[in-house]
DNA sequence: TATGAATGAGGGTTCATTCAT
DNA sequence: TATGAATGAACCCTCATTCAT
């Protein structure tokens, strides 16, 4: 999206495969690069990253980076972008919840795009966490969207009378969290992502909570003493 | 700081308040810096903020930061030092949990020790998310005593038979972002904090949500359509 | 320098000739900075020098001598390590004295050595002065070495009766300094270096009034009067 | 010598007393402070000695040095110039040389003089090595009083015939490096200064060596072999 | 007069970016 | 196109000097 897809029209079709083959090449070339910067960017944020360390780390000069970006900044964009598409792409095939299985598997699907690529999760919420386009343009656009299924969905349950009265837009943050930060960890770094089994058996688990509360019954009040 | 404490005995009152006039204005200024630089660090991040805007900040030239602190770092360091140190003091006087009153408590408490100075809270989490050593020490020290406190009460209630057959370790994160989530955007800085009205009446929310789940009952297969 | 030597073998030609190329080119630079900064060191001393006034004199920016040095300090200990070698390599073709004709030949070289690259070994006098690892590592060490041959040389000769029994330890430091003094206007700046001619001319006459001193002969109580 | 003596001269009568006394204070608190400075400047050379430093050595503030000195520079100069005057006063207790004792006499003092306040020459060689006023003011200027005192002295033995026919000029550098070399270490400060009694033998054992020379006597080629 | 905090110019160093090869 | 040396702005920090107390 950034400093891509400026090659000239004009020789269009002579050059072909030609053009083609060379286009695929530079793509991969860009990936590679990010790929790299990702993982740089996300051990040590963007900041405290230099163009060297990403060279070293996509095994190029310091010089080539700048043929395939055209700043150090527009690395990360082009990180941001992609992670965008991806989750965009995640949510294109998502309707209307409309059922338990539609939460898991919205919830499901959406931890998975967050862990499936690791590095550019984290350099784009490490860096969302200080630089506000960022933070607006990727992360907020792509939560919102989430909310506001979440919160419709949970507004249309209470309207019908399955959910309890409460206020949607109140709630919907709190049910965010809670399937957002069992995975924290592995964002950070400092755990590993877990398996694709374990994170069903966490939506699993988190999905009935948050169905049914912790509570056996909605009883009276809840008393616990240590001794007994 | 580099000769005190060596005065003589005699004088001591002479001197006593005197030097304990100095010693509070030393650690005003040291306050006012760390202010200064908080609300920089929060605003931009640290790597992002360069001592010459810290001083502006706490206007007073640059050269004025070192005859307080030692180094940048060492601003930052003092800042998520007294963040511990506010968390701690909370902390202590909170014993073991017993009962729905000591969740709210605990979380309102919470809540408001990382609301209260706003800057010093997100200084030092845009900084854990990058720093290892700030996320050790200070983040996850702190938040796996909440963690562990909420996590024994839930294995408690559990076995007492009041809270149904959970994993408490796998829960408790759930739980924990459950009740951070909506704070969040205050932390990063893009909603105002809530009042102490708002917060109270989230955490009520969210321990309802909690206890007793989202909805009316627990029933068969929830199902919503949208043409209902 | 960081990513070299592992190139594959074949190519080995090709690369060769580039690979040299460059690190002479490197080298060379290296050089030029090392002769720049030397000469501006042995004029204010390095701690009265600045990185700009380096970078000035051999007509780079002062980025580019970070390419060649990893600091102001790194620059300083590749002069002495340079001079060392010159030194050591001149006290590398000298064996044991055995004669006037050695003395001289030491001497001389010696001398040379200083004189040769004036700058450097002004820098490296300068930074002696006031560095203690200087003085030990580079000064004392090629001093000793010297000392100890002349010692050893007095030693035998007083031994051998051909030398008046002097202790030799003590000469030693007294032959040093007769030799040394007269170039130290150069060394310090404030004279021309000596011609080789002069040079000459200088060392036979010390060598001359070493063994047979000032005296026409040894006589008994000198005494002259203004009068006279 | 710099920023002393301006106080006003009417008034002088009534305050005799008072004012002495005060002047006397003044003046024992710049030497205090002097020394301190001579012996941080002596162990680290003027440009890496802080007027931190000096102050806490001195025991004295930082504002307070600029009581009593206008600036770091005039601390040193004012060492220079108690140093000048220490070695005036010796070199003017000498007249022509005229016999051996008289060499004895003045090399005796000369370096006693210099030994004396080692901190102060220290501190004054080492900057005179890189600050060419101070080299010429002090260190050159009374230098040379000394080598025209001794070159007089050689030529003047010269033409009477008791010595051989040296260039005076020539060797005057050598003669006085032979007995300044002695004592270059306790200079630099890598060995105690020598007692009396050595500095009696160093100088009695350099004359003797300089008069006489090495060698038994005027023979024939000099020729030493190890094996033999 | 003595103090030591405040100042800010200037130091060494880093690093994103450019450009000749 | 790939390279990596060159660049210089901007960073963090030091320290001689000033000045209010």
């Amino acid at each position: 999206m950034h400093q891509g897809g400026e090659e000239p029209m004009e020789k269009k079709k002579h050059k072909g495969l030609f053009q083609a083959r060379r286009e695929r090449r530079i793509e991969r070339r860009r990936q590679e690069i990010m790929e790299a910067a990702a993982e740089v960017f996300a051990e040590r944020g963007y900041a405290n990253t230099t163009t060297k360390e990403i060279a070293l780390t996509a095994d190029v000069s310091e010089g080539t980076l700048y043929n395939y970006f055209s700043s150090k900044r527009d690395i990360l964009l082009a990180i941001v972008d992609e992670q965008q598409n991806t989750i965009e792409k995640m949510l294109a095939s998502v309707g209307q919840l409309e059922n338990q299985e539609d939460i898991v598997s919205l919830v499901y699907h959406s931890l998975n795009s967050f862990l499936t690529r690791l590095p550019f999760t984290r350099a784009v919420l490490t860096e969302a966490w200080v630089d506000d386009d960022i933070l607006q343009e990727f992360v907020m656009a792509r939560l919102q969207r989430i909310a506001r299924l979440v919160q419709t969905f949970i507004a249309k349950c209470v309207n019908a009378g399955f959910f309890r009265p409460f206020d949607a837009a109140l709630i919907t943050p709190m049910v965010i969290g809670m399937f957002l930060m069992p995975i924290t960890p592995a964002l950070r770094g400092i755990a590993p992502p877990p398996t694709p089994e374990e994170l069903h058996a966490l939506v699993e688990s988190a999905v009935s909570l948050l169905l049914d509360g912790l509570r056996v019954q909605a009883s009276e009040e809840l008393r616990v003493r240590s001794e007994e």
